[in-house]
DNA sequence: AAGTGGTCTAGACCACTTT
DNA sequence: AAGTGGTCTAGACCACTTC
């Protein structure tokens, strides 16, 4: 937390005499203040500086801290804010997201009911293990092929009926310590623990839905026949950075449940 | 294209005082100026005064024709361009945004092939016809169970191979005049057809998607087994102010494509 | 040169929460 | 009363496009 103002493209410009970041030169990595600003933050997000549910400076704070208006400290938190990184609240601040809320509970769980509100979900474990990076995972990780990971599988299901079978890979170097007794014994969403107790917040992914038919084993995890027509999702979940620290396939039974998607 | 200012809860307050749109006695439906200006632009955009593809007036002058403040009026098409409902290039002007362009036209479609760019797309209208709305249709068209709808029904092929099995049903209030012949002839993404023959733009959908396995009919349209696991993607379009405008229901293959999702 | 959106500043006041 | 984010204004200058 030093007290000097970082290294910024334009620190100092007096008032009235606007920017100055601009026309001297050629200036090849230009970008305007409050995107430097928004860096920093994201900066001290990602060092753990203030971690998720916590409340971060005021904006007032970070401007003196930067030696910007507050306007400019206000437009970076903005696309924060709208990139989901923090939550302001009106005359409380601006805090840290965390998965740890109901409100963030279902922006990466997109499998809905058919009718009515989405239900008590429950986790059961089946396996945990180390193992070598397979070829397609590790390439997904951007790690080498052959370095640690640790594989997960399990069932989830709603009210009591189990409706998805997935896996993960995770990089072992960031999830040194996961045991299949910490995720079982742990209540709440996945991500809180590994936001919680490893210091990795997932921020973002990408999924890529095909249609599939069950398998034998999946078939017998779900108590449903083989060959019942499946969702195979595939999702890399990115943190700060957008570093890739986690590849999922998971089957979804959609007899009454449906993946519901917003196209805007 | 009045020059009299619109109904502001806030018109003209003097600069110093600051809105005024405040505590003074209980204001029911209060929202900021700027949303104000919001709903207003949204309208005129509604109405068709700008239409798709066209330049809006520049933010000085919708400042000054509703007598507030550059900054506000930007913060309302900031929202705007947001939501896509308007497209900003610096330097030449704000425009309303158009399905006509390679930028949007992606939006709505997210089956990928899994390798490479998306390929040639192309359009076999195999039925158009009017028939009373079935019940669900109704129901997701806000219309009366047995009002006129038109219905489609396509199949779409990438590079030659056919991909989607596709029915749609349009309110046939907003799209009289619409024939197989017309679509057919039609060059470019149907969204674009609606917007420029029938003064009907679509902004944002729902889709839900299952895994179903491909009938005999479906099968027969694709060159496929019955018993192919297929997507199942009902959507709903929807236009200005939230209006339901279009149901869909596609079948999509998915043995070398993919729907892709981003979770953010 | 003129016009557009994009950035940055400074200051005022409002709405909300906590002390 | 004090502190926070939210709104609104006014003015300056920059970057980009067109004339």
């Amino acid at each position: 937390m030093s007290s000097t103002p970082p290294n910024l493209t334009n620190p100092g410009a007096p008032p009235g005499t606007a920017a100055g970041n601009s026309a001297s030169g050629t200036s090849p990595t230009f970008s305007p203040l409050y995107q430097q600003i928004k860096a920093l933050i994201t900066q001290s997000l990602q060092s753990g500086e203030w971690k998720p549910g916590e409340l971060i400076p005021s904006e007032i704070e970070l401007a003196g801290r930067f030696k910007v208006s507050q306007g400019t400290v206000r437009k970076a938190i903005d696309e924060l804010a709208a990139e989901n990184l923090v939550v302001r609240r009106q005359g409380k601040g601006t805090f840290v997201a965390t998965h740890h809320e109901a409100r963030a509970q279902y922006r990466f769980l997109r499998l809905m009911p058919d009718t009515g509100e989405p239900h008590h979900a429950d986790n059961r474990i089946l396996e945990v293990k180390r193992l070598r990076a397979p070829a397609e995972v590790a390439r997904l990780l951007d790690v080498k092929s052959g370095d640690s990971v640790i594989f997960i599988k399990r069932v989830q299901a709603f009210d009591g009926e189990p409706i998805i079978v997935e896996e993960l890979w995770l990089p072992g170097s960031l999830f040194k310590g996961l045991t299949a007794e910490r995720l079982t014994e742990y209540k709440g969403p996945m991500y809180g623990l590994f936001e919680t107790e490893f210091g990795t917040r997932m921020i973002r992914a990408t999924e890529k839905i095909r249609a599939v038919l069950a398998d034998e084993d999946t078939a017998r995890l779900l108590n449903i026949a083989a060959g019942t027509p499946m969702l195979n999702v595939e999702r890399v979940s990115y943190t700060y950075g957008d570093k890739p620290v986690e590849v999922r396939r998971g089957l979804y039974l959609t007899h009454h449940h449906h993946y519901q998607n917003e196209l805007s």
